[in-house]
DNA sequence: TTGTAAGCGTTATCAA
DNA sequence: TTGATAACGCTTACAA
């Protein structure tokens, strides 16, 4: 058995130094610049001849130019920068996957920075972000922070802003439009025969898309009141720490309702599954005791209980929208900011069907 | 109303551009070597004035140096490329969350690739992260790619494999314990009286994890059923586009078992919620009907049927572990690769209860 | 059409 | 202990 020299560390093989422009110039016996030029104008001011030369030795070497290199040189560096609030988040994950798509298809990086739900560290992701020369960024935050929305400003990169806005950041903003949803959840529900509703939401303040949210169900609920008998609406702010108090906001619910049916429309996936929980806790049956729609159509929906109706989002092309929208920025685009919306959709299950026994 | 020169572009402010070191240089009043000792070498080689001056200059420019250029000259970027088979997969997300947090704490910056369930794709990843010059990678992938390996081998940057070996690679491993876990659920429905079991997974043949674990149900039926009166065991591999075969694997299970309990062991998430999906066509109960207890205690567990019994992965841990790994390595650390295995946790719940009435 | 040389923001070598 | 200066890999005037 043939020992190698440096056989106690196997891990790592030899250096391997990645081909740098000299190389590539040294092989195909041109200069530098000359590479440079095949590669960022191609054949335009190229000999053929020569064009060929170089093409060669690319090949030969499989030389590709450093990024780095090239942002520090440039100033562009094809990286865009993600900050989502929570990866944990189906949401968030979603438009991870949509944006990276569309970055991969253009050419562009992902670089994820992950608040893990504590708002306070925006700029510090924004800060590093830019310091890895991030051309744009994508912001699926809470948006509390005013100063991280200063910070992208100051540093004149474009921002797109995804589901939530940013309190006076001038940027483009894509998200679902979500007076449409909750009108499609609301009246789905009341369709369906449910009068008394309850709308569930996270702590509304300063989060722009749970603010559309419930002030939508309050709208919705003061135009179809006249129109619809018994139709009542109220709104509930759950924190995860205190599930009894929404033991008790539902038990409160059924009892306003008397002899109506009560429904319930919850904000995200995340009061939803309390909502789940306390139903399990009270002992009572989607449908029958109490209805729901829920936005966000997760993998788990369809089975739970008789399935939970939901709002569904078109969380990919939300994610691809927005990058599409940065780099479109990056190219150049001039244009005041832009709003794009996109619908729900309904996916009426179980849940909100009242069973007649 | 005052207009500004360009206020048809109000999105881009003032460019802002970073300071340099040079500008720290110019303001403290000494050179760029000073300011680049006082930041690598703190004040090791520095007068006390000096050194005082440059970090005002510092803190009053706000500088920051900047990693590109750091990078093009040390070779080193603090960048780590994780690379995620899909990150719409709930464990890959759990990975990708613990290993960001480690990476943060050491001032690394996480550059995510997500193959989107395109193992073919994986060299492009590898190639595309190593040009921005990661210093090393996570691997979350199949490893089904071996030419993947060799790429990252060649570059000679240590890599760390979560979840899945791959074949050759010479790398730390990081992992779930498979045979333990195995060994946990499926003895915990041997305990709770189910006799007929059957391992539903995903194709098996040349992913690790997978192979590990329908080897370790194996080894406990054998080993087992000398012991205990009537226990059987067998496998089945399931695809996401055979709905139908998975109905009928269950009713051949239920009818082998004829007297005795059946009872499923699901090799992960995705797998449990396709058994999920075929007990509701076939109109079964869990835990009555048939027994289940699946890999990966998801947020919905609790919630489908009598709650699912589940075995827990300590999936935070792995993901902080595994950049822990790739860390020490950067740092210098040479050792054999390592094998670190993490136990999972059984999570009892109805599913795996045989409710006599 | 091609080559030379300077410079992007750092760090490292060498003198002073 | 500090300061010029070269170099990292690339792009781009400017010259030839």
């Amino acid at each position: 058995m043939s020992t190698s020299p440096h056989s106690h560390n196997t891990l790592a093989a030899v250096p391997a130094a990645r081909p740098t422009i000299a190389d590539v110039a040294r092989v195909a016996g041109v200069s530098k610049a000359t590479v440079s030029r095949f590669l960022n104008h191609r054949d335009k001011l190229l000999t053929k001849d020569i064009a060929t030369r170089v093409e060669v030795a690319i090949a030969a070497l499989a030389y590709s130019p450093s990024p780095m290199a090239q942002a520090l040189k440039r100033g562009r560096s094809r990286l865009i920068g993600l900050v989502v609030a929570d990866v944990t988040n189906p949401f968030s994950v979603a438009v991870l996957r949509g944006a990276e798509k569309a970055c991969q298809d253009a050419g562009y990086l992902l670089m994820l920075f992950n608040l893990g739900n504590d708002s306070r560290r925006e700029s510090e992701a924004i800060e590093a972000l830019t310091a890895y020369q991030v051309e744009g960024f994508i912001l699926n935050t809470l948006g509390r922070d005013a100063k991280a929305a200063a910070e992208a400003a100051r540093h004149g990169k474009p921002v797109v802003l995804v589901d939530r806005r940013h309190p006076g950041m001038q940027a483009d903003f894509v998200s679902l439009d979500n007076a449409g949803a909750v009108r499609l959840g609301a009246s789905h529900l009341v369709e369906a025969g449910y009068r008394e509703l309850l709308f569930i939401s996270e702590p509304v303040k300063n989060v722009s898309s749970r603010e559309e949210r419930e002030a939508a169900f309050r709208a919705f609920i003061s135009e179809s009141a006249p129109a619809v008998a018994g139709l009542q609406g109220r709104t509930f702010e759950h924190t995860a720490d205190d599930p009894q108090a929404l033991d008790a906001a539902l038990r409160d619910l059924r009892q306003r309702a008397g002899p109506r049916l009560p429904g319930v429309l919850s904000s995200n996936a995340v009061v939803t599954l309390r909502v789940v929980a306390a139903m399990a806790r009270l002992g009572w049956q989607f449908g029958t005791d109490v209805g729901l729609v829920g936005f966000d159509d997760t993998e788990w929906s369809p089975y739970i209980g008789p399935g939970l109706s939901t709002i569904a989002q078109p969380t990919d092309e939300l994610g691809r929208i927005a990058a599409g929208c940065l780099i479109e920025r990056l190219k150049g685009l001039e244009l005041p900011p832009r709003q794009i919306l996109l619908s729900g959709r309904l996916v009426p299950r179980g849940s909100s069907v009242h069973a007649v026994n």
